[in-house]
DNA sequence: GGGCTCCATTTTGCATGCAAAAATGAACTT
DNA sequence: AAGTTCATTTTTGCATGCAAAATGGAGCCC
């Protein structure tokens, strides 16, 4: 087994809330499923602890990291940075195929908000600021924007997103898109910091979900 | 010895340069070196990979990260856009005294420049970087921000500092001194921008230094 | 002489083993 | 009955061992 799978499948396990966070880690347990010893897992354990999305504790184990509300906005703020940062660059660099690709997905995920279909929605939405950030065309951008946003959605908010909040989510879309078709460069980056500052607030407001409860309607994935 | 010990010694070889970039790294030597097994340094090399340090090459070991000149406007690009938004949140957040601090760094590094030094001078210049980025009181950016500009240090460059180049450096650095006393984020932002712009035309200009080499006159440390 | 093949050596990747530290729990004291 | 202490069990961290892959080089063919 190579280890960068198995980096990839504990991430996994982390980011789809299996083990939630402030848990402990279960070194013999995740042996025993992902069919290897200790030693790549451990390394796995130390790799995911230099992501942030695993904590270390000296002679005690590791810990899903627990991400405090702090956390959260330090997240979010260093995203909506990178963000702006590749709305940038992008602008500079992006091809007319790509700008195409981004306004499919656009269309798509507006159609989804016209059907009211929240994840798919929130689907559409991630996979444009992706293709955002790759357009940008800067691999060191790209791990750490992955590095951020995996972070981010490991811990799993819920957002009470009210019609209002949905529409100018939408309209904040539309922007982006005319800018980037504009290859207006410092239009997009306001833009981009503007959209991004609305959604923390609404995470922020709403704050987290229980992991570990089952109550919740929503979650994002 | 302790594991975050393993790494940030391992590190300081790479950064030092006692490991040419690109050259494989003798894991049997580094074992004996730090009294370790192969067990801990390994995960050390693993951790040290996803920063982007370390190239690993399955079945083949690890070698020093050699990063080309695309690497290196990468890394600068994103660098910059951290300080950027390092700026911008200091203005909101930094105290009066962090202002003061940084000051008394300001005039220590221009001292370093009316008298020449070099060294010393690029040495106050980081630690300025570094207490604005600290100012912006954002731990997940200081994070990507150290990462980042370890991996723009391992690659060792010379700057042919002509005195204009110089002086611009330094009146730049005041306007972001001044900026940041006025709490100016988004001037701040703009003169950070343009700073590292300006040092980014001169890396680019200068190539890279052999790191094997010792004819160099000036590495930057 | 140049290039290929095959084998010995080295190196890598992982499993296992072992000592030390922490967690657990039972007995004992108050 | 609650708290404390100490021994047992479990878990962690690292060293070591072993199989598989890669490296290097001698011999061989053309």
């Amino acid at each position: 087994m190579l280890h960068e799978e198995v980096v990839g499948r504990i991430r996994a396990i982390l980011l789809d809330g299996e083990i939630p966070p402030g848990a402990r880690i279960p070194e013999r347990e995740l042996c025993d499923r992902l069919q290897i010893s200790r030693t790549p897992l451990r390394e796995a354990l130390k790799v995911l602890a230099a992501e942030g999305l695993v904590q270390l504790l000296p002679h005690r184990g590791s810990r899903a990291a627990k991400l405090t509300d702090k956390d959260m906005r330090d997240l979010f703020e260093v995203c909506q940075g990178l963000e702006a940062l590749a709305g940038e660059l992008a602008c500079e660099r992006i091809t007319d195929a790509e700008i195409d690709e981004i306004a499919a997905a656009h269309s798509d995920m507006v159609k989804h908000y016209r059907e009211g279909d929240l994840i798919q929605y929130y689907r559409g939405n991630r996979a444009i600021h992706e293709a955002i950030v790759t357009a940008a065309g800067n691999p060191v951008l790209v791990g750490l924007y992955a590095s951020v946003t995996a972070r981010i959605r490991r811990a799993r908010y819920v957002t009470p997103m009210t019609p209002q909040r949905w529409a100018l989510a939408v309209k904040e879309h539309e922007a982006i898109l005319n800018a980037l078709q504009r290859r207006d460069g410092v239009g997009l980056a306001h833009i981009l910091r503007a959209h991004l500052r609305h959604k923390r607030e609404e995470v922020l407001q709403a704050g987290f979900a229980e992991t570990e409860g089952s109550e919740l309607t929503l979650r994002i994935a």
